[in-house]
DNA sequence: GATCAGGCTCTAA
DNA sequence: ATTAGAGCCTGAT
């Protein structure tokens, strides 16, 4: 596994239950201020069967960036877990006022 | 190496 | 609120 993989990767699994971060800001809290879009890739290409709370990483819209699936992850999937955590989520869409994850 | 594409972010219109 | 363009960096061909 990559180094930069593995502190996104640590990062993620910090994240609170019924909270959410933003890639920029896992990110950056991961010491990788300019790899918001390396944190969507891993998540991306992640394993399914490890229990990382990638759904409660979206992009600073508040928004659930995905538009296609590919290979056991979805839209659906991260919206009804977020549900299932307590996360209100509204077309395709979260109220980071609320559930933004403060540290 | 060079090139291309990507679950992003910021600013401006 | 939405869209468009530019910036930034890594992973895959």
């Amino acid at each position: 596994m990559k180094e930069l993989h593995c502190q996104i990767l640590e990062t993620v699994a910090l994240v609170p239950k019924g909270k959410v971060a933003t890639y920029g800001q896992i990110a950056r809290m991961s010491g990788l201020p300019k790899h918001a879009r390396l944190v969507g890739y891993v998540l991306k290409h992640l394993d399914p069967k490890s229990d990382l709370p990638w759904h409660r990483v979206i992009n600073s819209q508040g928004k659930i960036s995905i538009l296609g699936e590919k290979g056991g992850i979805n839209r659906e999937e991260q919206q009804q877990r977020l549900i299932v955590e307590g996360v209100e989520v509204i077309d395709w869409r979260v109220k980071l006022k609320q559930y933004q994850w403060m540290p």
